[in-house]
DNA sequence: GCCAACGTTGGC
DNA sequence: GCCAACGTTGGC
């Protein structure tokens, strides 16, 4: 069983659009970066942990905790024209973008980014290095313990 | 709005 | 294969 980290911003897909999603579970799609679609594609399976992050807003931080919910399946938004994501290189006999189907676990206070750089405990998150910008990136056992510790229940 | 950092593109 | 230019991310 492995852990991650994934980045939404809340304008697009927040915590709360999880919790009010059929079987609170949602499609994870626009994912653009070739390293994050490989972590799906060949590191995710279901049942792993995944802290869901809100990026780009103003609060960011870990809004709750979710798991992968399905296999790497294919992200249909690259071949809408009319969506943000949409990709025309990508064609559908060999599709370039994947997507995994997310389901909530709990949703939990916000853990803000500054507390979270404040625990020494996390200091090794892959998601506080500098420059990181990688929207899925993986989370060892033992800093998955620790964010746990400090998430308080919603 | 600013800016640091990074990924991608494309000319050579 | 190199690398400069450009676009994007994302916190502040």
């Amino acid at each position: 069983m492995a852990y991650w980290l994934m980045k939404s911003e809340p304008n697009e897909c927040s915590i709360d659009d999880l919790a009010q999603a059929p079987r609170q579970t949602l499609p994870w799609t626009g994912v653009r970066n070739y390293q994050a679609r490989n972590f799906m594609r060949d590191r995710f399976a279901p049942g792993d942990g995944v802290l869901f992050y809100h990026s780009s807003c103003p609060q960011p931080g870990i809004a709750g905790v979710a798991e992968v919910a399905s296999p790497a399946l294919t992200d249909a938004t690259q071949f809408d024209p009319t969506s943000p994501y949409y990709d025309p290189a990508s064609k559908p006999d060999a599709p370039r973008w994947l997507g995994v189907d997310v389901k909530l676990v709990r949703k939990t206070q916000l853990l803000p980014l500054a507390e979270m750089r404040a625990a020494p405990a996390l200091a090794t998150m892959k998601v506080l290095q500098r420059g990181n910008r990688l929207s899925i990136t993986p989370v060892s056992a033992a800093e998955w313990s620790a964010v746990l510790a400090l998430l308080a229940p919603a």
